[in-house]
DNA sequence: ACTTTGTCGATTAAAATAGTCATGAAAGCA
DNA sequence: TGCTTTCATGACTATTTTAATCGACAAAGT
């Protein structure tokens, strides 16, 4: 039971993004060579997410992609649907009628608190909480503005 | 990202040992069919439980399948793992040489935050937890035993 | 015009999962 | 003993999903 390269490629390149583009454009080649992903794979997972308005990109010379929303405005929990889809891990979950014992079934409670326990932890991140733990991580790249 | 039939059909299959079997060996075509498993399938399912001596098994007429511990010592946790592995939605957080930017990565500490979130619910249920929220829900099959 | 850069659909490749089949081994029973 | 039942196991096949590539195209700049 894996996460799909997709929702994995697309978070880091996400993070990527809102580490190096400072409401610039930054061109998705960039993206992809600093987080190893394929380029033309980058460009499926970016056309969701360029949809549903966490992105802004722009075609030609000197063009790329930025993030359109406030850093604390976008949740793992739409980015990962987005990508990946529902974190239901079995489809009765998200359906009840895809199985006609919906009702009786015990183990399917299991797995609703199973998608319940992730849905808490991705509803309550925000890429800017990434980008904070980012540069905890990463001192390097702080820069002393008040000295 | 689906959970595999495996630790579908599995837990369902222990949960109707649990229920069907008061110590007696019940023989799998039963579990099959009632669960609607694949009898050649649920074999392969049953044989790590076999192993961590979940169930007992024995052969020949009058044999089958029978739950080899008390249910409130079998944990959902235990039972996943074998069934279906780790719950970690990506291999870098089972095994940090896996990937060399283990340490700085923020994604990862996301995806692993995802895992606990998971184990915490897996460790903390049991059989006995499955079978008594199943009691709950299908009182035709109590028994009064006091009246 | 020409170059750059993202968009999109079609297609292929690779891997994981689900399920089957055939053979064998243990246990009971006549 | 020999027959039947029932689980055990490894090899194999089929199916589905995921990952990735390719090519043509569209928009934006120079």
């Amino acid at each position: 039971m894996k996460l799909s390269t997709r929702a994995q490629y697309g978070t880091r390149a996400l993070l990527d993004l809102a580490v190096h583009s400072k409401g610039k454009p930054v061109q998705m080649k960039d993206v992809a060579r600093r987080q190893q992903i394929p380029l033309p794979y980058l460009g499926h997972l970016i056309t969701p997410l360029v949809g549903a308005g966490i992105i802004r990109s722009k075609r030609g010379g000197r063009g790329g992609i930025s993030i359109a929303r406030p850093l604390e405005e976008i949740r793992l929990s739409e980015v990962i649907q987005l990508l990946e889809g529902s974190m239901a891990l079995v489809e009765c979950v998200n359906d009840p009628e895809y199985c006609p014992r919906f009702e009786l079934c015990v183990t399917r409670d299991i797995w609703g608190e199973l998608k319940k326990a992730m849905d808490e932890v991705l509803e309550s991140t925000t890429l800017q909480d990434l980008v904070e733990r980012h540069k905890r991580k990463e001192p390097q790249e702080a820069v002393m503005y008040n000295i």
